[in-house]
DNA sequence: CAGTGGTCTAGACCACTAA
DNA sequence: TAGTGGTCTAGACCACTGT
């Protein structure tokens, strides 16, 4: 059915058919992700335009040679990611969004990421102390215990931004003062084998005292951002607990958060 | 093949079978829903502790005569929400939490539920002005045409913790002194039609100005929490955008936060 | 090795939306 | 009314895990 006239103002993208999705049955990597990855390429390249009808679901898995249901699973990915909405009756479209990709919290972030060129990272003190009360309560680990206590001084161009205070179950992880500085605790701890599953934060703020406007180069009493997190398993276990202090005058939160229906 | 001996550890909860799920498929709510509904449940009321294995998704779906895509799909929705982990070869197990339910971004959750009891929300200003620049690039608007703007105190056990600053474009939702005190911006915007799909925060912190202080109850100088944030409908429009200032002595943002695969 | 979740297929009917 | 996504079925084979 051919409209005449006016162009649709969510037309269908024509050149979709085009797009030569290549889908490779002999990779391990499922069929519904590569087609997830190569859609999500195509929206970040622009070539799906926001507002853009992505064709009927039955539509595509026919010209993929694939089924319904894994195309669907491909796409409800990209929706769950906040790049898609679909809405019944009408269709698939790229969200019309001003912000291209969802950012994680941004200070987990820069634990998970941190080996990128911007900040540095110099590790203070990294040694095997009883945990004291707080500590045990909040990692769930009897007081007393050993637990490995690091303190890290954060800069980026130079500035320092940030103190990090960590603890975690001493036999968890081997610290290395040297690759915990070049590659990140996280990473250091993933590659331990442990798969991080989720993490209970509180963010606030208070005045600076002396000795750590001090060390991060502020006035007394300035505000400060602080930040308390606890990090878990996916069995369940306590595998971190920190307490961070971030320069307000040169930190902020920055994320997005997507509301599920 | 029974053990002997020892109790397995992580043994498949004895009582599944007799956790009666009630499926009503003459009900408009999906099989998969009332599944997780009511698994979901029984993981809150400590039927399912922590740790329990499910059970394999087949025995499940023929116990309770579904299809085992759609058991899958009711196991997905809660492995999404942080309250199940999959692992392949052993099975599907209740996380080990120490957080029961996984909270929101508390002050979005604030606001989206502030009819609780607990907060008050009192209307300080509410007129429609031509948009500054920047209220008009944060709202995607031209520089002066119409918006409403907001300005709320709120106040926990009749002490003031915010002030909230709002600024929404003027011809999207009615807003009524009255229904905003008792209801909410967002459940307002919410029957008005909009529904909400995503939103960006800033979280920082600077100190106390005079004004500030006085009302709310703090000192010149004392650390302040602030939060800016634009949230966005499921076209990317942008629908509201707000600057909130809360007491760092009485207020943290709150949050759980899960690491996806 | 047996058992688990991970992936995939080829259909079906329904509810909702827009013209 | 025609087209869309939402839900559901009954199978299948594979990869990984633990014994």
């Amino acid at each position: 059915m051919a409209r005449t006239g006016d162009r649709a103002r969510t037309a269908t993208v024509p050149a979709l058919s085009a797009l030569d999705f290549a889908l490779d049955r002999g990779s391990p990597v499922p069929l519904y992700y590569q087609l997830a990855q190569q859609l999500e390429s195509a929206i970040e390249h622009g070539v799906l335009a926001p507002g853009n009808l992505l064709g009927n679901e039955v539509d595509l898995s026919v010209r993929l040679g694939l089924s319904r249901p894994t195309v669907r699973q491909a796409i409800q990915s990209l929706v769950d990611k906040g790049l898609l909405v679909r809405r019944r009756g009408v269709g698939t479209q790229v969200v019309h969004s001003q912000v291209k990709r969802p950012l994680e919290l941004s200070s987990l972030y820069d634990d998970l990421e941190e080996a990128g060129q911007g900040p540095t990272t110099q590790v203070v003190r990294n040694e095997v102390v009883p945990a004291s009360c707080d500590v045990a309560a909040a990692l769930g680990v009897s007081e007393g215990s050993e637990v490995t206590v690091l303190d890290r001084l954060r800069r980026t161009h130079g500035q320092p931004v940030a103190l990090l205070c960590n603890y975690l179950p001493a036999s968890l992880v081997p610290l290395d003062d040297t690759r915990l500085e070049s590659t990140g605790l996280y990473r250091m701890m993933r590659s331990a084998g442990i798969t991080l599953h989720s993490a209970r934060q509180r963010v606030g703020a208070r005045a600076a005292t002396a000795e750590e406007a001090a060390r991060l180069d502020e006035e007394e009493g300035a505000a400060l951002l602080t930040m308390q997190r606890t990090a878990y398993d996916d069995t369940g276990r306590a595998v971190e607990y920190g307490t961070h202090i971030y320069r307000a005058s040169r930190y902020t939160f920055d994320f997005q958060l997507l509301v599920r229906p």
